[in-house]
DNA sequence: CTATATACATAGGATAACTATGTATTTAGG
DNA sequence: CCTAAATACATAGTTATCCTATGTATATAG
């Protein structure tokens, strides 16, 4: 059994990649995306999210590419690799786990 | 809104609070239910517990008290104080706002 | 025309949990 | 009998994650 313990410390890694499982993002749009959807429980910050999809890049569990605006800002969009919809799998399986296990400890006591 | 984000990086603090709701346990106990309980996932380190416990002792959230065992065996007991039953109440809810936050995000993509 | 929002990037710091190591006692196995 | 493993505590040092701080550059709002 035995998950990964690398789950216990966060759970950036999965909520980034079943983000882009939706489709392809760019990370300022990751980070509005994140606040929006968790209703503002999450707050990442760009030191956090940029150095996170660098990692996952290196990875391989996402590729990246660059797109113009028509205003002319430039974005760095990513796309989820099929590598990185097995480790997507991967994650959320332990994800329930870890869940579980938590809940097994802190419900079953008398307040 | 907004939960600690200290949160984000473990879930033992309020695991071991758990346990003692359920009455006065010692270290080494506390890491054996802990496996027990959860099923295998967690298995804490004793360098991990020991530190833990003594900063709750730190924060007032647990007292402790030596005993000896019929056997020649001493033990510290830990105890959950009132201030420990409220930081477990404050928790608790943390944790469900945590874990809702995280299951709006990974689930609602179609993989 | 200046402040804020957008959009990227990275170096350095804080913190949580782990590894490694230490002490001491009890019990099980060869 | 004696050694290994389990019990029971403790702490110093390492690693990894996320944050803060800082930097660049462009677009938009007041």
């Amino acid at each position: 059994m035995k998950i990964n313990k690398e789950l216990l410390k966060g759970s950036t890694q999965i909520m980034l990649l079943s983000l882009l499982s939706r489709g392809d993002m760019y990370g300022y749009q990751m980070i509005q995306e994140l606040k929006l959807i968790s209703g503002n429980v999450f707050e990442l910050k760009e030191g956090t999210i940029y150095p996170l999809l660098h990692a996952l890049e290196g990875d391989g569990a996402v590729a990246s590419y660059w797109k113009d605006t028509s205003e002319g800002r430039r974005r760095k969009y990513y796309r989820l690799t099929d590598a990185g919809r097995m480790m997507l799998k991967d994650r959320r399986s332990e994800w329930t786990d870890y869940v579980a296990a938590v809940n097994k400890v802190i419900g079953g006591e008398e307040i």
